[in-house]
DNA sequence: CGTCCACTGGAAGCCGTGGCGC
DNA sequence: GCGCCACGGCTTCCAGTGGACG
């Protein structure tokens, strides 16, 4: 049934992008001046997670690119490289040769004087999830390099521009700044349909299959994708050649608790056991969590660090924290 | 009202690690 | 083999915030 299945993950790149042609124009308008050799605008880019923010820059850069094959351009994922160290090498990479840059034994600024004598003309630098940037001293930098066009994704504006200063700030505002809205049913369904048809055997899913994966999803289409995929591989498991109720009974719960359970793996002993005694409260003050964590494990870390390892699975959405101070409570998210 | 207290999140500094050049 | 360098993970310290309480 499933024909392709690299076209039925939220990673994929389609040809098409459904339903933002709006952000796809106000981004390529932004990366317009580059068709003639100058610097483009500064773009950044906002919304909830599944909006399709990473699809349309992706694709736009394609776009570009295909118009100009000789631009130079690098996509960084600042979750996965959030060293400064780690970015500046992977932008390196777009323009140089690194193969003589080891891990850690390369000065900071040699790597930023190779980048910078390695440009020979306009550079754009999509950095997601750039909130994740351990420090914002890379965007200042960046942002005085002239050759450079920043394409920047977050999910809040407020808490990108929160941490940077007026001059960054206003050249950033200065921009193009892209919203993205969650998809709506029909949007979603659309997106759902073309992955369909790349992705699976004709027929193997109806119209009304579609938009029940899309109206459980709540607009976030990656959920949605890997939904489809679930529900395609129930559909194989059990020997038919088309996707039916059944199979989209569990597909979008499946589909959320792959993308938990694959966070949930990615966590140390102590962030574990942290999430852990959240869970088993239910919902828990900031004390009688320290204590229930430090129960759970033989070398408790400082509550420090066991407030950065609760903003780090707030971050990744495997917990919530309610209250600013004294009332501060922290509850796990369900599926 | 002022004081105390619990909690947050930024900053500074420590340390073990690992690859490199000498 | 040794010192260097940057890293990530960690602790300690601290200013700020806001509810509770005398």
């Amino acid at each position: 049934m499933i024909t392709d299945a690299r076209v039925l993950t939220a990673h994929f790149v389609p040809r098409d992008v459904e339903h933002r042609h709006e952000e796809i124009d106000r981004l390529s308008a932004a990366l317009d001046p580059l068709l003639d050799g100058h610097p483009g605008e500064n773009a950044s880019l906002f919304g909830p997670t599944g909006a399709g923010k990473t699809c349309v820059a992706r694709y736009t850069l394609r776009q570009l690119r295909e118009r100009l094959p000789g631009l130079d351009a690098q996509y960084v994922n600042c979750w996965r490289d959030g060293s400064p160290f780690a970015v500046r090498r992977r932008l390196l990479d777009a323009v140089g040769d690194t193969t003589d840059v080891h891990r850690q034994s390369t000065a900071i600024d040699a790597l930023r004087e190779r980048f910078r004598a390695a440009l020979d003309g306009p550079f754009v630098a999509v950095l997601d999830e750039v909130d994740q940037l351990s420090s914002t001293d890379l965007l200042y930098d960046l942002n005085a390099t002239p050759e450079v066009t920043l394409v920047l994704i977050a999910n809040r504006e407020a808490e990108l521009f929160a941490d940077l200063d007026d001059r960054l700030d206003s050249r950033l505002r200065g921009g193009v700044t892209v919203h993205f809205d969650r998809y709506g049913v029909e949007e979603c369904a659309a997106i759902l349909r073309s992955r369909a048809e790349r992705g699976l055997d004709p027929g193997a899913i109806d119209e009304e299959g579609l938009r029940t994966i899309a109206d459980r999803s709540g607009g976030d289409a990656r959920v949605a994708i890997d939904a489809l995929r679930a529900a395609a591989r129930a559909a194989e498991r059990r020997g038919g050649d088309r996707i039916t109720d059944a199979d989209l009974a569990d597909a979008v719960p499946t589909a959320r608790s792959t993308i938990r359970e694959r966070r949930l793996e990615t966590l140390g002993e102590h962030q574990r056991a942290v999430y852990d005694a959240i869970r088993a409260a239910g919902e828990i003050e900031p004390g009688p969590l320290y204590e229930a964590y430090s129960d759970r494990v033989d070398d408790p870390r400082s509550r420090r660090m066991v407030r950065n390892y609760c903003a780090k699975l707030d971050q990744y959405g495997l917990i919530r924290a309610e209250g600013e101070t004294r009332d501060r409570r922290y509850s796990v998210v369900e599926e």
